[in-house]
DNA sequence: TTTATAAACATTGCATGCAGTGTTCGTGAC
DNA sequence: GTCACGAACACTGCATGCAATGTTTATAAA
């Protein structure tokens, strides 16, 4: 049982409803809970070894952030992302990754080329290996970077917000183009914000979020 | 007194937090209620005739989308807008306005053109009497269209929550770049969609926001 | 008059009560 | 065995209680 009165609970500065936002969030996005499973906030409550009300919170704020979705006294379950929204999902992010990077460029760092070639580095090892999960993860993180880079935090938590849907709906529907292939898409971003250019930084960035778009909208 | 139980209250589906969030978000939006004001969960419901719960939800629901911010304890506040903020808002919504119109393009309709010529006809009128308040809720009423027309629920969504943090912005610094000129900027818009040119659509649309965010960054 | 202190007051955040509503499961008729 | 019905159960959403915390006001000292 992972009890959220354990731990840091005890600390002050953090309300209880924080954590347990957090936790659910956590298992929502790691494949713990899954798409249409209801939300029972007294069930969650008794485990979490909490009252209601910081659980009614979290889970409002999951049903506002689109992670869930609620009837009228049914309460919650987990969202199910289904094929448009995906879509819709990715159009979303293109936009806004685009944006991104286009922001990203004039503001380029050493300490930023320093954790991009990090980050390339240690993608170059996980595609070798065939690692699929890794791969996830310091994909993710590549685009981390970029965003927080870009210095718009409007821009940023749209992103988030994004990035925790389109997690939901991957368990269900892969829509990797390739490890290799976004390894090499990286590279061009990478490559054109360290060039300053925003124009082939957005480009870069929103052919490499196309493609995943067009695989979604052809393939099954 | 804006008795929330008063009105459709008796008409069940719909719950009493949403419509709490509803009359606090128009207030909020309508300058009723000014950034820094703080918002005391107790006093709201004293005033609206209901009890804590579906205003503490309400006032969460706020603070997610960015229309309030609070401190542990001390609660919450109408959320100020400043320069960096709302900049970044205007980077996301040149992104998303943009991607938008390129969506619309595709599937611009008979409907749609009768919609979005009333709109400009209508909108001569009012810059040709001067009345800025019509302006901009005709200016708002014609990127609905648009981003309507685009079929991505998720862009709709950020655009919408984008436009409200915008519209408390705008009621200290107004960056209105001149109604005839924006007027002219949605004729051009509407030229390319019309013409159902995703790339020309996309490119007068972030022209157009662009424009905006040029005037935010420079001037005062 | 100004500053320090404390006491009164208000609010936040979590816990809990409860009526209304939806769901589940067992019983009996067919 | 299958279906209809109803009772038991569980949950949602609003209301309210309460300890901890923050704020304001009143009083006293300098």
């Amino acid at each position: 049982m992972t009890d959220v009165a354990s731990g840091p609970l005890l600390r002050p500065g953090v309300r209880v409803g924080e954590r347990v936002y957090r936790t659910l969030r956590h298992r929502i996005l790691t494949g713990g809970l899954e798409p249409g499973e209801r939300l029972s906030v007294p069930a969650i409550a008794r485990e979490l070894g909490v009252s209601r009300s910081p659980v009614r919170d979290a889970v409002l704020q999951l049903v506002r952030e689109g992670l869930a979705q609620e009837t009228l006294n049914r309460g919650a379950v987990i969202s199910s992302i289904g094929r448009a929204e995906l879509v819709s999902l990715y159009e979303a992010r293109e936009a806004l990754e685009g944006m991104a990077a286009r922001l990203a460029a004039p503001h380029f760092t050493h300490d930023l080329r320093r954790r991009l070639l990090d980050n390339l580095a240690e993608h170059d090892e996980v595609v070798a290996s065939g690692d699929f999960d890794r791969h996830i993860d310091v994909d993710a993180a590549f685009h981390r970077e970029i965003r927080q880079s870009a210095n718009s935090p409007v821009i940023a938590r749209m992103l988030d917000q994004i990035q925790g849907q389109i997690m939901i709906a991957m368990r269900s529907t892969s829509v990797s183009g390739g490890m290799d292939r976004a390894l090499h898409d990286h590279r061009e971003i990478f490559e054109a914000v360290a060039a300053g250019d925003p124009d082939a930084s957005e480009a870069a960035a929103r052919r490499h979020i196309a493609r995943l778009t067009e695989i979604l909208r052809s393939d099954g």
